[in-house]
DNA sequence: TTCCAGGAAATGG
DNA sequence: CCATTTCATGGA
């Protein structure tokens, strides 16, 4: 199981940029709310020469190169600033925060096919929340641990994998993990991630990373067979129907795809009382039919404002 | 102490 | 096939 251990001497990441955007962005309801658990808020001020006000947030990955990258975001009134220890991490943040999406064209399908309203509302309410674009394999991991949890607890989880069996840097001191590759989870044990709280979701977690490892198709042809990738996730233990979706949406940029989970069926049942008397997995089906393309959109929307208002 | 937090597998009808 | 129970953990 190697580990990657290199210290970085500079004070700084090295590299940084900014970004105009055309559509609003939020960084904190877009990272905090449930849909991505590898970004941490981190209490220090912005970097070098804006404004302090507003969160940073960092997170820790393995760059094309096989370097590990460290990357931070932050806005303020002029964009949406970065840093990382690599010059093309512009390219990671157009990619997790879909930067290149026309997001005028996302809402306005959303709300054309929402026939009571909900979802245009929600959108004026939580502008700047958007759908993340991140990596199959630790979206996956990190949803076979969000079973009955809240989201700060899948959150710890998925640092704790991360500082455990991920690569690391260290840069003035701070030491950056990124998520475990299978290669790196495989062979760890039910016991072993039992010491890290996951608890019966340690089983969960070895058995589909062993099944991964030992499978012919690297996880990542599921993106070229999208017909059946729902079944086919769903084959690896601790993988229902509620993280497939969440899976398929959030990890493999499939715009379409409704999570149902207990808060998405509340809402279901005062928003959209034609389909409470489904199935979770029924209702799901009957949302993307409803909102079509971009369903996933609305079903973010109205996690956010069920929340809010209930 | 009890209840709940972005569920899924095992069991019993 | 559908409904019920059980599964660790931490925080309120």
């Amino acid at each position: 199981m190697p580990l990657v251990m290199t210290t970085v001497t500079t004070e700084r990441f090295g590299c940084e940029g900014c970004m105009d955007l055309d559509e609003p962005l939020d960084l904190v309801s877009t990272l905090e709310s449930g849909q991505t658990f590898l970004w941490s808020r981190e209490d220090q001020e912005m970097f070098s020469g804006h404004a302090k006000s507003a969160p940073v947030f960092t997170t820790a990955r393995v760059h094309k190169s096989g370097e590990v990258m460290v990357l931070r975001v932050g806005q303020d009134d002029d964009g949406l600033f970065w840093e990382s220890t690599h010059s093309d991490a512009e390219e990671y943040v157009r990619e997790v925060f879909r930067l290149n999406e026309n997001y005028q064209q996302i809402h306005q399908a959303i709300i054309e096919n929402d026939p009571n309203g909900v979802i245009e509302e929600a959108i004026e309410e939580f502008r700047g929340l958007r759908v993340v674009n991140e990596p199959l394999f630790p979206t996956l991991i990190s949803f076979l641990c969000s079973p009955q949890i809240g989201v700060e607890h899948i959150h710890e989880m998925v640092q704790k994998l991360s500082a455990q069996y991920g690569d690391s840097v260290v840069i003035a001191g701070h030491e950056y993990s990124a998520f475990p590759s299978v290669h790196q989870l495989t062979g760890v044990t039910e016991d072993e991630l039992k010491e890290l709280k996951l608890g019966y979701r340690a089983e969960y977690v070895a058995e589909t990373v062993t099944a991964i490892d030992s499978s012919s198709l690297p996880l990542e042809t599921l993106h070229s067979n999208p017909a059946d990738a729902r079944s086919h996730l769903q084959e690896y233990h601790g993988v229902g129907p509620k993280v497939v979706d969440c899976v398929l949406l959030y990890g493999d940029g499939r715009d379409s795809i409704v999570p149902v989970d207990t808060r998405i069926a509340q809402a279901v049942e005062e928003y959209y009382p034609e389909y409470t008397e489904l199935s979770r997995e029924e209702a799901a089906r009957e949302l993307e039919d409803l909102f079509g393309e971009y369903a996933g959109h609305a079903q973010l929307y109205l996690y956010h404002y069920w929340q809010a208002t209930g």
